[in-house]
RNA sequence: AGGGCGUUGGGCAAGUGGUUAAGCCAAUGGAUUCUCAUUCCAUGAUCGCGGGUUCAAUUCCCGUACGCCCUCCCA
């Protein structure tokens, strides 16, 4: 016998290949992850995959794939075995098979011919005339006849569980505490399809008592399905896991996160082709639901294993910050290596058409310079398209000012200003951040102009834009052509006026 | 309709039966900087509502409102 206390911590992550890997299903993983990681238990990846209708192609594998993207990594799965496989639901038929018939040869489950047209009937009805919807019971009892009856109209059936009546079902969540159900709450329920494959209530008592799963962490909208599952348990005379039930994430509108909702980016995919670095969306996701003792918010996986206690997993539902993501993104990048962060970042530039998949050396260090300036800003990696923007505006003359520009124009100092600098601009025989940034200093003194008088003009003018990056190296990138015409056009036009 | 769960500033979220209810994001204001950004400082909640227990409740109990989830031959 194994002793409760040393034990192993087994716990699985157990999508459905319905779709690919969302925020919702990643968080569920990470908390399983996390939660293995820190008993220096098991970590099991088991795919239910009992829904043929709904499976679609390459959802299995989007699963593992970005999984293994944001940093999990698991000891017992499809691709990598182990032993209480297989691992993939589909797989197990024949297991699956032994002990629905053992349900029905005690009598704790039962034949059903009711078609879905008759089911759904049945449940309208109830709605309509304000009863709960719940299977009726109607083919409990059935006797020989109406059996041979049924099968003679060459109905197939399915199997139904039978819930016995007035049982108390309790058991204590590892996050919301002490839940109590009446068996009354509960309908019979289909375990076995008319195809014969098992439902998911069915199918995951089996799995996971035979996989000797410990505990259940899942979302909170399975906390109904609990009772059924643990009368099932009861059934068959095991033991169930402990569950903890992880409140839901829900969108701004304060509904549950679905495949189908717009409203948020919901796929790992989307995230990392827009450039969110998996250790961001690992700390963000982690901290969805779940929060550590003190005030850091910023936690490598390591560190998480750690400190994770689900003990805190949060009550309530966790609202997805988008904004806080990207700040937390934005705090990854800081700290990514320059090399990392261009390599990173060129990638989108080429995407976009503004600058060529082949460079010279000379264009291709000119982009990671530009690139380069705005490290400290970006928030991930797509955006560095929109940020670098007035590297590739190459207008000469610049019109539809902004407010803010236009006040920055009206300075009774501005020409004064862009005159001097002009002037030295075309004394230089070196074009470098180096060498013109002396200049700026020189038109300071010539002409007594300082601070936001001195350079809003000048970069206004020579950027064609009020806001952007230390100004004597975008001068430098922007290139001597392109700013020596800038300014000879607003000075000659200026003067006419 | 029934069952389950939840409710702390705009979004998260810590926390405690008892003087000033952490922190993060966002917003606003300010400092620094040529701008944006960065960095720093500042600003804001009587803890859904009502009642009860208690010397004392945001923290315990009951009720109520609201919200969400489930009630599929989905998982």
């Amino acid at each position: 016998m194994v002793n409760a206390l040393t034990e192993e911590v087994r716990v699985r992550y157990a999508p459905s290949p319905t779709g690919f890997l969302h925020i919702g299903n990643a968080r569920t993983a990470i908390f399983n992850y996390l939660f293995a990681r820190h008993a220096g238990g098991k970590f099991i990846i088991r795919i239910e995959d009992t829904d043929q209708k709904r499976n679609v192609e390459g959802g299995e594998e989007s699963q593992l794939t970005f999984l293994k993207w944001l940093g999990l990594e698991w000891d017992e799965s499809v691709d990598v075995g182990g032993e209480y496989g297989p691992y993939r639901q589909m797989e197990r038929l024949d297991i699956y098979k032994k002990y629905w018939k053992e349900l029905l040869d005690k009598g704790l489950a039962y034949k059903c011919y009711c078609t879905p047209e008759e089911l759904k009937a049945e449940r309208e009805e109830q709605m309509a005339s304000g009863h709960t919807p719940g299977y009726s019971g109607k083919c409990r009892h059935l006797s020989e006849e109406q059996i041979a009856h049924y099968e003679a109209e060459g109905r197939k059936p399915t199997l139904r569980f039978r819930i016995p009546g007035d049982q108390k079902i309790e058991f204590d969540d590892i996050v919301k505490g002490h839940v109590t159900f009446d068996s009354s709450a509960v309908s019979d329920f289909v375990i076995v399809k008319q195809n014969g494959v098992p439902t998911y209530n069915f199918a995951v008592v089996i799995d996971d008592h035979l996989m000797k799963m410990t505990h259940v962490l899942r979302g909170e909208e399975h906390i109904s399905n609990t009772p059924k599952q643990i009368l099932m348990f009861r059934a068959f005379g095991w033991e169930p896991p402990t569950f903890g039930h992880m409140t839901l994430i829900v969108n701004e509108n304060h509904k549950k996160l679905s495949k189908r909702d717009n409203s948020i980016v919901q796929f790992i995919e989307q995230y990392k082709n827009m450039g969110f670095l998996p250790e961001a969306l690992f700390n963000f996701i982690t901290l969805l639901g779940w929060s550590p003792k003190g005030e850091e918010e910023i936690f490598s996986r390591e560190e998480f294993i750690k400190l994770f206690d689900a003990d805190r997993l949060s009550k309530s539902p966790a609202m997805f910050d988008k904004s806080k993501l990207e700040w937390m993104n934005g705090q990854y990048i800081k700290k990514m290596s320059k090399e990392d962060y261009v390599q990173m970042t060129l990638p989108y530039m080429v995407n976009a058409g503004l600058i060529p998949a082949e460079m010279t050396d000379e264009q291709r260090d000119w982009a990671t310079r530009v690139v380069l300036l705005y490290q400290e800003q970006l928030h991930f990696g797509a955006d560095i398209v929109n940020l670098c923007d007035m590297f590739f505006n190459k207008d000469v003359v610049k019109t539809d000012l902004t407010k803010d520009e236009q006040k920055i124009l009206e300075g009774e100092q501005v020409k004064d200003v862009l005159s001097v600098f002009d002037r030295e601009l075309r004394a230089l025989t070196e074009w470098t951040a180096e060498a013109i940034a002396p200049k700026i200093k020189v038109t300071q003194k010539e002409t007594k102009q300082r601070g936001w008088k001195l350079y809003m003009p000048i970069r206004v003018i020579a950027t064609g834009s009020a806001h952007g990056p230390e100004l004597p190296e975008a001068l430098e990138l922007l290139g001597r052509d392109l700013v020596l015409k800038r300014l000879e056009n607003y000075l000659s036009t200026e003067q006419t006026v």
